[in-house]
DNA sequence: CTGAAAGCGCTTACAG
DNA sequence: CTGAAAGCGCTTACAG
């Protein structure tokens, strides 16, 4: 079945069929009526391949998700789609080692796939400066700040990662923490965990605290990874009252090395996630947490990609507002202070 | 750039260029070594839709996820990329409510998007039986056994729901307990949940156990619904030693509502899950659950699904084999048997 | 082994 | 408002 046949059919020609297909205004009343009662009758889809080829554009979108086991991310991601599909739009989306070049892949996808637009979920701003200037698509970066970079075709939406870790830090000084440990990614590449970790140093120093490097232990975004390094970090600082976990996963795993150590949670160890994914509300002790904002990293991502599409426009960067979610994990040692 | 700039480039026909890049066997070496030069040096890459539109064919595979929070499903899903990806085809996914009836939208999916096959996460029987008829390209389904239905295009890969069920049953009955709670999902519909509660059935009945229809409260597939189905079954059953969860964020959620009631895990209640998500090994306690192996799932679905797309074939029924997780959320009881 | 040509299903100026 | 026609970039018999 196809526009031919509709055609034939309706004993109109193929460019009427097509027009009303499309909802072009010049096409009588008569016509599109009964061009479209026959393609209702008839359940026809037009082909989009050649819908596509004519028409010049790829219809897709691609999302390159950094890290295939990222909890966020897939927060995040359904809510894209979701948008996306809203718009009718589809969308095309590629899981990525956390440790891998997004951008050398998205080079790559574009000359592949051809996608109109691209979504980066997570990414290393190094691999940005590095390889993003191959890239002719209006892209968004999302929970990492690209502004510093400058590319026209590059827009990004991000919490203040540097706020929200000194936040974190914050709130600990104040319960009485003195020595606390951080759990993050890798440091090597310019990611998110370097901004986190900045504004660890700055709260730190505000705090009139020394940060000395064996208190970070790097680690992937998993619960196994995380899982390891805490054990690291307890054998090194075995006088921390607490930790900072850079993502809720790498703190659930901490939780169970900590109660591995036989250290209960939060009488002899803090523990603060980030992330706030549906796991820290259901974890036991309940996840003290830097709640990102989902729902308006997706939305916003999307809308702005959407209306870079359709006209270009000066790139935006953007701060989504965060929240530290008081739970369970930590503990106040407001009356044990002992610095 | 496109096929014939690449022919000018290289002084052969636009024939012969499409052959070199589809690696046919007919052509010169001479001609494959000079095109693949220029073809490099470009950087070409055949528009997708052109070609597509030859060949007469959509080159996406379709994967329908049931559920948007379903961690068994994204790590399945995972996999399945992973192995199309391996075989140079491209996915298409689309997540869809755990209620909605997934063979109706994919009915509508192949006229908008003529995909070659069909790869379905999570699946009700009775949507198959009504729309499924429809559906004229191959199909997996996964997690769910669709061999009763007879249908010549639907392969099905599950675990034994039934006798992995009734494993749970026994090793709780041989662990003491008697008075068994289950949280499960919608029974209305010929889902996961009713091979799953069979098996319950069969093993209380083996076991000389009976079973009422309060100790079944039926909820959805996440933490928060689970929570809250497990505050209802603790008060209608306010005797039950154990609750067996019909998915492991069920028991997750179940393990909240348990605390909240003033009950420790195992010692008041004991809670046994079903997936083995990687969330069941970092909760504390431990869950004990069911593992089913996604990896097998994921595997075997996708080759049966490629092997049926070369060449039709019988559709194939296969059950993957499941295991019970002893881990520490379960307490036995034999001690104080109080039947 | 290679080239010229037809045609996949659609959209869109161009006439009328 | 409508139809005839060109053409998007590719593949594949068909000749040679």
């Amino acid at each position: 079945m196809t526009i031919k046949d509709i055609a034939k059919l309706s004993g109109y020609g193929v460019g009427t069929v097509s027009r009303v297909l499309n909802n072009h205004p010049d096409v009588s009343d008569k016509a599109r009526e009964r061009i479209m009662a026959i393609v209702q009758a008839e359940g026809f889809q037009p082909n989009s391949n050649a819908r596509h080829l004519k028409m010049q554009a790829q219809s897709a979108i691609a999302v390159l998700v950094k890290g295939t086991q990222n909890m966020l991310f897939a927060d995040i991601l359904e809510r894209i789609q979701s948008v996306l599909c809203d718009n009718d739009e589809e969308a095309y989306v590629a899981y990525l080692d956390e440790d891998a070049d997004e951008v050398q892949y998205a080079v790559q996808l574009c000359l592949v796939r051809r996608p109109k637009g691209l979504i980066f979920l997570g990414g290393d701003l190094e691999n940005f400066r590095a390889g993003f200037h191959r890239i002719t698509v209006p892209c968004v970066l999302l929970t990492n700040d690209a502004s510093a970079l400058g590319f026209p075709l590059l827009s990004s939406f991000t919490v203040d990662d540097r706020a929200a870790a000194k936040a974190v830090i914050d709130f600990l000084f104040e319960n009485g923490h003195r020595r606390i440990g951080i759990l993050g990614g890798n440091l090597s590449a310019e990611q998110i965990s370097c901004s986190r970790l900045a504004g660890v140093h700055r709260a730190m120093q505000a705090n009139g605290l020394t940060f000395c490097p064996q208190q970070y232990q790097p680690c992937r975004f998993s619960m196994q990874s995380g899982y390891q390094a805490a054990l690291q970090l307890f054998q090194h600082n075995p006088d921390i009252t607490a930790v900072f976990a850079l993502s809720d996963t790498i703190a659930l795993g901490a939780m169970r090395a900590a109660r591995e150590m036989g250290y209960s949670i939060p009488q002899d160890i803090s523990i603060v996630g980030y992330d706030d994914i549906s796991f820290a509300e259901f974890s036991y002790p309940r996840l003290t947490t830097i709640r990102q904002d989902t729902a308006a990293l997706a939305e916003r991502g999307v809308h702005t990609l959407l209306e870079h599409l359709a006209h270009t426009a000066a790139p935006v960067h953007s701060i989504i507002p965060f929240r530290l979610c008081l739970r369970e994990s930590v503990q106040s040692r407001a009356d044990k202070h002992d610095i």
